[in-house]
RNA sequence: UCCGGCGUAGCUCAGCUGGCAGAGCAAGUGGCUGUUAACCACUGGGUCGUAGGUUCGAGUCCUACCGCCGGAGCCA
């Protein structure tokens, strides 16, 4: 039997007999044709069936398959200008595996809510192939980035005791006999880690029970978590513009022909460049004005905001020093002004909002209780985390990156859905 | 949770001031040696989201409910 091949390694196998193991993505035909495009996850290759090339048999075979059929196609790999890929597979022989019938997905138009429905194979599909490898790159690259610069992965647990935040958006659960709560973010266990290690980072599902319906949410998603012992607020905001150079730099790179098929227009992509603008969240609120927002000192910004500030600037902007009052207890006051964090945002351009939130966190023991108790919080979930304070309590600060809204960025897609094989969303828990 | 929109064939949708339920795609049959969401001909396919109401007559008008989509708030 000849050698099996994948089709995204095809050009090495040029006038050579090959076996692709695969499935039927569509099918054309002409008479004494048959136009089989078959795809095998790594690519997608047009397998031509030839009535005067095959037996009566074989060429029966290819002439009542149906969409997404399992097979196997023997032929001689070759060039040909016509192909997108530049190859096409002139058929021998077809072994079928499994003959799929009335297969959902067309090649026509589908609603979302069928497509959603339709999840498991959806992904099937070259859009939603693209979208998964660029996410699967996106994350392997943020890896790089973290390991490749001594930073350490913790892995932070998935039940915890507590609120990070102290809101009420949580999932809860059963725990035996106490409640669990799944968790938010892994920060607070990173703070801990940093202490041991100095620089770590964790990458992992987070849970929010929020009840949002918007582009830019899902209930469950992932985030890539930096904590750094020693580094201040200006320090972090170096490591997240670092990061994120890096990340879009280098995917832009390898996964250009993804970003070609979704037609992304990578100059914008391009100009994420070292220095971010920094601008502070009051000279963010002066902007917000001149531009004729009614955006009121003290709150946080709306999505309407963020766009114009990040249309504002050409690449994405970091926004720092927020009121500590729209912020979370464990952020640290700044010495020169008690109403404001050392907190910073970074936003994507192109209205794709907050992709980063982060600061310098509280380390006096003192100033952590009051805060705890400014947020309604009890103490005693929170003692471990007040021990960091109590032993060897260092300056200290990290961030945490949503990777859908990232890779929904990179991408350039209207909605986070996308961004994920299997989406958590309000009114989504199947499939 | 609030505001707006939509529920009609497997899918995407049309259906006007109430009067015989429609198209394209998919499926089935046949045709075509170069198709690229192939094309051409024919065939089958419906509890018009659910429950009430108005009317001689409701897909169409009214009420309630259910579901979905978009946006807001909140956040990554």
């Amino acid at each position: 039997m000849p050698d099996i091949i994948r089709i995204n390694d095809v050009s090495a196998w040029e006038d050579k007999e090959v076996v692709i193991e695969g499935w039927l993505y569509n099918k054309r035909s002409s008479g004494k044709l048959h136009f089989l495009q078959v795809r095998d996850g790594s690519g997608t290759i047009q397998c031509v069936v030839f009535q005067g090339d095959v037996s009566p048999d074989v060429f029966e075979r290819a002439s009542d398959l149906g969409q997404e059929s399992s097979l196997r196609v023997m032929g001689t790999v070759r060039a040909d200008a016509r192909s997108s890929i530049g190859f096409e597979i002139g058929v021998s022989d077809i072994e079928i595996v499994h003959r799929a019938e009335d297969y959902p997905i067309t090649p026509k138009e589908h609603g979302t809510a069928f497509l959603m429905d339709h999840r498991h194979l959806w992904l099937r599909s070259s859009r939603q192939h693209a979208i998964l490898s660029v996410r699967a790159e996106i994350v392997k690259v943020c890896r790089d980035y973290y390991d490749n610069n001594g930073f350490t992965l913790v892995d932070a647990p998935i039940f915890t005791p507590s609120s990070c935040e102290g809101t009420s958006t949580l999932f809860e659960t059963d725990y035996f006999d106490e409640t669990a709560y799944l968790t938010q973010s892994g920060q607070l266990y990173m703070e801990a880690a940093a202490m041991a290690f100095g620089k770590v980072y964790c990458f992992g599902p987070t849970f929010r029970a929020e009840k949002s319906k918007t582009r830019r949410h899902l209930t469950e998603f992932w985030m890539i978590e930096p904590e750094v012992a020693y580094m201040d607020l200006s320090g972090n905001m170096d490591l997240a513009e670092d990061f994120i150079c890096y990340v879009v730099q280098r995917v832009i790179e390898t996964c250009r022909p993804e970003l070609m098929a979704l037609q992304r227009d990578l100059a914008p992509l391009q100009r994420v460049q070292k220095p971010f603008p920094r601008i502070s969240y009051s000279d963010a609120h002066e902007l917000l004005k001149d531009a004729g927002c009614d955006h009121t000192w003290g709150e946080d910004f709306g999505a309407e905001d963020e766009t114009v500030l990040a249309n504002a600037h050409d690449r994405p902007v970091i926004v720092h020093r927020y009121p500590s009052a729209c912020k979370a207890f464990y952020m640290k006051g700044d010495p020169d002004d008690s109403q404001l964090a050392l907190c910073m945002d970074v936003l994507a351009p192109e209205g794709y909002g907050e992709i980063v939130g982060g600061g310098q966190r509280e380390d006096d023991l003192e100033v952590l209780r009051r805060k705890l108790a400014e947020h309604g919080l009890d103490e005693a979930p929170f003692q471990w985390y007040l021990d960091l304070r109590d032993y060897g309590s260092v300056p200290h600060s990290g961030f945490g990156l949503g990777i859908e809204r990232t890779v929904a960025w990179i991408c350039g897609l209207s909605h986070v859905r996308e961004t994920i094989p299997f989406p958590r969303l309000l009114q989504r828990l199947y499939p």
